[in-house]
RNA sequence: GGAGAGGUGGCCGAGUGGUCGAUGGCGGCGGUCUUGAAAACCGCUGUACCCGGAAGGGUACCGGGGGUUCGAAUCCCUCCCUCUCCGCCA
């Protein structure tokens, strides 16, 4: 959410800011400002009112028990009352559109975000490890897959749609090698705590991370009357780990990392990767986040993206990192690193994790405070990255550790996970 | 799913229409005392918003929302949550 203090002290550089998003809110914010100064004019009176009301019914408590009349305080009062009404409907309805106003405009960029369009415009930041060369021509992991019998498009389909998947035998179990490995490096070697989040969550917390109001169509929602969707990532049950709270100065960063499945309608993406697991209605995730005082948030968001390529490191799969530009930037981010494992059937990088700070956007909208002894309380910064997507993982793995013959070797790292297993072989 | 009990400040726990943001205790902070510590004693100790340069002042908050009333933590309605017993179940 929008501080609406900097909306009302630098409007012409918030309008600049978000146009270099893409997005045209002139009029919004225009709105907005006029909003802002109502309620301060609406405010004012109100409270008057109410302070003037509070002594008569002092007084009123007093005359009555001195056995003096009071129908003429009770008269004053109730109309009173009445113009007290009146002016607090006003200004709910004014709160209402502030409200929905600051709810629906994305964070500003920070300084160190290149200006840009689109994905275009990204910036890599680095690269680290070397394609591996073949002496034949890759497979695409939606052809090696079947043929091991570890991928199984179809029956995923037939259980529940496009979009769904299963996985088989040591395709399963690299899923859950893979997820293991994740974690016990998160917490052994980068010190983040690990959590299991319910796979459900509720629209206030769905509205702390940004999700809602305005993205409702990207999330499967729960049918009947209940106020759950299936979470799209963990990031949004680990921010509201600490929605509504003032938080220990001294504890911070608090870093959490959590396995979840992730749901994504994936609403608007008709034709885009509708082969194999790269876009996927349901996938696993293990997520890094960070809850970080705000001077040290940017150190934070580097060390989380380091935490997160160490997982490609140890696999070795060449990456490399890129710095989003404005345009291609979430809704809630300040700033964001993705970074992309190379994928030889493509011949390119593709995404697989993504890193961000907020800053105090998701801080605001959650109310999540920080206090540090005898200080004021102040928004926490939140960092979220993937550490990383399992299904692109366990697609690197396999396409960049494919032979000629469509065997698959297992990664050293991952073998203590597997039982010692170093080949997957097609099925006998 | 059925029956019942309850949600008050960091925690415990009073308070059932009138100076109640709320008695008391614990915890925390500061001070006195002490060689030091403990104990004892004294003081302070919530959040948000509004006005103000500041000092300070004001409003709201006793699970959420609505209502009754001159006036509500206290009465009414509604929703949420927690606990106990039964049933069911991983």
């Amino acid at each position: 959410m929008l501080d609406p203090v900097f909306l009302r002290d630098h409007l012409p550089a918030l309008r600049t800011a978000l146009q270099h998003r893409g997005v045209d809110l002139g009029a919004d914010l225009d709105a907005l400002l006029a909003l802002e100064t109502e309620r301060k004019r609406l405010i004012p009176g109100i409270e008057g009112l109410k302070r003037e009301q509070n002594a008569a019914g002092e007084e009123a408590g007093r005359a009555r028990r001195e056995g003096r009349d009071i129908t003429a305080i009770q008269d004053a009062s109730r109309e009173r009352a009445q113009r007290i009404k009146q002016l607090s409907a006003e200004l709910d309805a004014v709160e209402e559109r502030r409200q929905r106003g600051l709810l629906t405009i994305p964070n500003v960029p920070h300084s160190s975000v290149p200006v840009g369009r689109s994905a275009a415009d990204n910036v890599e930041v680095r690269r680290h490890g070397t394609p591996r060369p073949f002496s034949f021509t890759p497979q695409a992991h939606w052809d090696l897959g079947p043929a091991l019998g570890i991928i199984d498009f179809e029956r995923g389909t037939k259980i529940a749609g496009a979009r769904f998947t299963v996985l088989v035998g040591a395709g399963a179990r690299m899923a859950r090698a893979l997820i293991d490995f994740m974690l016990d490096l998160h917490t052994r070697d980068h010190g983040y705590t690990e959590v299991e989040p319910p796979f459900m969550a509720n629209s206030a917390a769905l509205t702390g991370t940004g999700n809602l109001p305005k993205f409702e169509a990207d999330l499967f929602k729960i049918a009947g009357e209940w106020d759950l969707f299936m979470v799209p990532t963990a990031e949004v049950p680990l921010t509201n780990m600490h929605r509504e709270e003032i938080l220990d100065g001294r504890m911070l960063p608090i870093r959490y990392t959590a396995y979840t499945p992730c749901f994504r309608s994936e609403a608007g993406s008709y034709g885009a990767d509708v082969r194999g697991l790269i876009r996927q209605h349901q996938f696993d995730k293990v997520e890094l986040m960070a809850f970080s005082a705000p001077a040290e948030s940017y150190n934070e968001l580097e060390r989380l993206t380091g935490h997160a390529e160490e997982v490609l490191k140890r696999l070795d799969l060449p990456y490399r990192t890129v710095l989003l530009c404005t345009g291609d930037m979430g809704f809630a981010s300040a700033k964001t690193y993705d970074i992309e494992v190379w994928l030889p059937s493509q011949n390119t990088f593709r995404e697989i994790s993504s890193c961000s700070n907020t800053e105090a956007f998701q801080a605001r909208r959650a109310s999540i405070k920080y206090r540090q002894p005898g200080g004021k309380p102040d928004f926490v910064h939140t960092l979220n990255g993937s550490g990383l997507a399992v299904g692109r993982t366990l697609i690197a793995v396999m396409e960049n550790y494919q032979q000629a013959d469509g065997s698959v070797v297992v990664p050293d790292a991952l073998r203590p996970y597997m039982r010692g297993l170093e080949i997957i072989g097609p099925p006998k």
